[in-house]
Order: C-alpha cells, then structure tokens, then sequence
DNA sequence: AATACAATAGAAAAATATTCTAAAAAGTAA
DNA sequence: TTACTTTTTAGAATATTTTTCTATTGTATT
C-alpha cells in the first residue's frame, strides 16, 4: 500500500476536481517547482491511486433523460450462475452500475437510458431475457440532486 | 440544442474513455488534422455537452472500502422542507449521489466511507441528525461489479 | 559531524495546445 | 447549372505544457 503525504493527497483533491490542472498551476497553489509535482502524479498513476482521466458529459444534452435503479432477485445462487448472469448485465451499455448487494434483493442496477420507452424496451427485450431472475423491481430518478467521483480526502494540516 | 454530427460523436466517445487523449491522436484516428478536431472540443465544452474532466482515484487504495444505498421517506413533503432536507443531505462529502425517487421511499443515496464503523457513525451523528426524515433503509454494496461514467453513444455509420 | 537517501529547484528539450491564414467543401438561391 | 455564402478543414507559426536532466537542498540515521 502506497504511503500518500499531504502534497500527493492535496494533488489528488486537486485532479480530481479539474483534471486539466497544468503541473505549473498545482505547483503554485502547492508552493513548490513543477518537478515535484509531475514526479508524483507519476507515482500515484503507476499505484493506481489515479485509475484514469476521462471527460464527464451531460447526459441530458446528449438525450439520456432517464436514470432507473434496479433492484434484482436471482434464483439460483451457485457461483457459475451468479456469474453468468452479472456477465450479461454488465455487458449492457445502459447499465452504468451493478453491485452486489445485501438485502431483500442480490443485485441493485443503475441504468442510464433516453427516456421511459427506452427503459420498457431495455428490461423487456434485453435485461428480463437474461436467464436467473426471480424478482425485477424498479425506481425512477425524479431529480439527481447530486451525482459525484469525488473520493473525499482530508488535506487538513497534520502529516 | 446543439447539433452533434458522427465525428462529434466519436471525439466524445473517445474522451470519455480517456480525457488525456492528445488532439493529434484524435485526429489521427479520425482523419482529420489537428484543427478541427481543436475547435470541435472547444465547442463540445463551451455547449456544455463536455461538462469536465476529472481524474478518477481507486476509493479502496484511500481506504473507502465500503459503498452503500440508502432508501429515505420523510415525513413533510412541503417544497420548503425537501428542499431544506436536500440541501443538508447533499452537503455530505459521504454522500456521492443523491436522487429524488419514485417507490416507497422519497430519496436513494449512495454513500462511501472507509467501513462499517464509519458507516454507523455518519448515520448516527450526521444523517439521522437531519430534521424530517421518517425512514431509513440501507444495503451495501458487497462487491461492484460495474461502475462507470460512459453516456453510451452510437458511433456506427450514418450521418 | 558525516553519510546516505529522498525530495526539490531550475534549466533545457520535446511534445502538445492554440492561433492564424488560406484553401476546400457543402449548402443556398437564382 | 452558376454564383454566392457559410462552414469546415489543412498546414504553418506561436505559445504552453510536459518531460527530462543535473545539481542542490533537506532529512534522517549512525
């Protein structure tokens, strides 16, 4: 486990939030040379501390208006059933989250869709075709009232 | 709303699965030199359909081992009070999502803390603590086996 | 204090982003 | 079709940023 001191945790506040950060602007707000700073965002990409930079998009400019969550039951618990079927799950584009999950059911979806045809079209055609469920119940997104990738770090004093 | 053509479509797919993604690389795989490429993302972001980028941290290798959902009724549904609820709710640096809900509850959370304990104590001497809340459900999250940002676009042929 | 190790500053080189001008392409109206 | 307008693009020039390198500074250990 990689030992993170107060600048790379500050660094990783810092990315998180704006990725396109320049070393230059970081190292300023940091108070030190862009050497530094470039060296460990280097180590904390090779750790795996930062998994990877991507471009967040507004699903509703691009007509994804339907967020769902789905909470499934599956009848058959054996580990090659269970496999099987998150398989075919998470192979599903409009399914942007599955976990595992205690509870009255095994497995909760989180589905991103244009609108609610599209969501009937996906359970009926794709989704209740996959082998092994018992239960299949649904909520709808009415508001998203906050939706972040922030992992919350404490960049406080201390070391 | 802005008008999206196939090569739109593509440089969004591709930094949506990779925002370090140099311009010359983009225009290399889609045939096109360095400019157009340039002003398209200007005006992808400027429309918003870009809202930003961000770096993704691994939340276990900063010890956030546990993922949860919490379902929430309250009580008063008067708009003063959701939003009065809302406000507290979301001020949560535990709290990644929050959604207002069809079903039997009002709210879905998720929340990501180091464990268990954490877990018990966010609800006990922060979530509880809000005014208005009548119920309060949990599941956790046992393993994740899907978890992305990708707004799925159809790059096929066509125009 | 002397030694070893890690982290840093500062400058140089390489790569990238950004701007500019002009050419090409696509659409519109007669 | 032709003439005209508008949009998109290529290619070169410039500005920034990233990346590498060397030497210095700082820190801990003995």
């Amino acid at each position: 486990m990689i030992k993170l001191d107060r600048i790379d945790l500050k660094i990783l506040d810092i990315l998180q939030r704006d990725a396109r950060s320049t070393i230059k602007e970081i190292a300023g707000k940091l108070n030190l040379s862009t050497t530094p700073i470039f060296e460990r965002i280097k180590r904390l990409e090779k750790a795996g501390v930062i998994d990877r930079y991507v471009a967040i998009l507004n699903p509703t400019l691009l007509g994804k208006k339907l967020t769902a969550f789905i909470h499934i039951s599956i009848k058959d618990h054996t580990k090659e059933s269970v496999e099987a079927f998150v398989e075919r799950v998470v192979s599903f584009d409009e399914v942007i989250e599955c976990h595992h999950v205690s509870g009255d059911s095994d497995f909760l979806l989180q589905v991103l869709l244009e609108d609610i045809e599209k969501y009937n079209q996906f359970v009926m055609e794709k989704l209740s075709v996959v082998p092994n469920i018992s239960k299949l119940e649904s909520r709808f997104s009415l508001s998203v009232r906050k939706k972040t990738n922030l992992v919350y770090i404490q960049t406080g004093p201390a070391k």
